[in-house]
DNA sequence: TGTACATCAGTGAACGCGCGTTCACTGATGTAC
DNA sequence: TGTACATCAGTGAACGCGCGTTCACTGATGTAC
């Protein structure tokens, strides 16, 4: 952040109300993301966001694509850091299973950022969209494609249930995380999720 | 509703401002659930609320525990009307499937309350508790272990498999449930949910 | 290079709103004798 | 069966709060000549 705050502009107030948003969203989800408050912590005057943002809404649209390219930092990191063995088709699932296992990680490790990610209406022509990537360049969407695609390629799924197949990955995982963190799953440790995601990925690769 | 509004005490109030928060929440989820709003509906003062609520959460916590039972009823209701082949193995596959689809119609035709029921903190302990049962004194949670329950008698499901199954098979539907009506996955028509949830279920069926 | 001026990104004050919750109260109800 | 009284379930008014948003404004910035 080159925050020269000596002079009258801020020089980057978009992106500052952008931050305290995800910082909001971190500690309270979605509805934790309030417009005056995101201009105080910029300490900038409450209208101040109106340069910026059409209404609280187009922040919070804002917050929930970055807040998508964090989750998908976070696939990539846990795909980065998978096994490889060699075998093609070993490697192709093991891929799948890092990628969900990291969706389910940013779920457990910022719940706060999952739901203000994924619980904010979007379309599906829109989950592609570039502003929801990470570092990387990729959001989730692209980086479960993209697994499910090795799958394809390295002759473990079949071509013809290539579409359902990301249907399935993508409901299984997410509703773990939805149940764990905001439902009745609630109650579960640290170590009852984590052998709870091994056993659900185990039949997400088991059902494809 | 035995509505004799013509004295003083009002003579069911509890049960009038359920009401009233179960209306909200199918307008607009758990966030719609405000307490004025409801002694407004009930036609009575503000603060009369607090003879039988402790709080706001505590009549969010009861509606939660009314949609659930709601959820509850409508799976019955596909479990009711679910095809009967004879076979008792393709039944009992059959019946957890009538179980899924009820949950997410549910999910669909009343996403407010879908997600007042299962967005809400609660524990898992609490997950079978009476007051989330519906007519049928099953709560949703009773009513899936019943059905894989049904699987294992079958001998369609190896009694080794059976906790896991319970998680898999949940976190499916509610992760479809989820992405469709609050999620990523909000553009799909009726038509394209309806055949998700049938693929979905598939592969449910087969990672079992 | 210096100056006039349009544009842009902020300020400061105020708005109406609805919320959850608390206070001191009063009318209705049921029970004991 | 009638009455005194405790208890219960409401009333009415008010509180402080923080929100999103609008208004009229002014200081800073960049561009044309």
């Amino acid at each position: 952040m080159a925050a020269r705050r000596d002079h009258y502009h801020h020089g980057g107030l978009r992106e500052a109300l952008i931050a305290a948003g995800i910082q909001m969203a971190r500690e309270g989800g979605p509805d934790a993301v309030v417009l005056r408050e995101a201009t105080r912590r910029s300490s900038v005057s409450p209208n101040a966001a109106y340069r910026h943002f059409a209404d609280r809404q187009a922040l919070l649209d804002a917050v929930s694509a970055a807040a998508q390219g964090l989750a998908a930092d976070r696939m990539e990191e846990a795909i980065a850091s998978a096994p490889v063995t060699g075998d093609p088709k070993a490697d192709a699932r093991l891929q799948l299973r890092a990628a969900g296992a990291g969706y389910l990680a940013f779920a457990r490790e910022q719940p706060g950022l999952f739901r203000a990610a994924f619980t904010v209406p979007h379309d599906l022509t829109e989950a592609m969209t570039d502003d929801k990537a990470g570092a990387s360049g990729r959001t989730p969407f692209q980086i479960l494609a993209n697994a499910l695609d090795g799958l394809v390629a390295a002759g473990v799924l079949p071509a013809e249930r290539r579409e359902n197949a990301e249907l399935h990955a993508w409901s299984s995982v997410h509703g773990l995380g939805m149940l764990v963190i905001d439902g009745p799953l609630r109650g579960l440790t640290d170590d009852m999720v984590t052998t709870a995601t091994d056993r659900l990925l185990d039949m997400v690769d088991r059902g494809l």
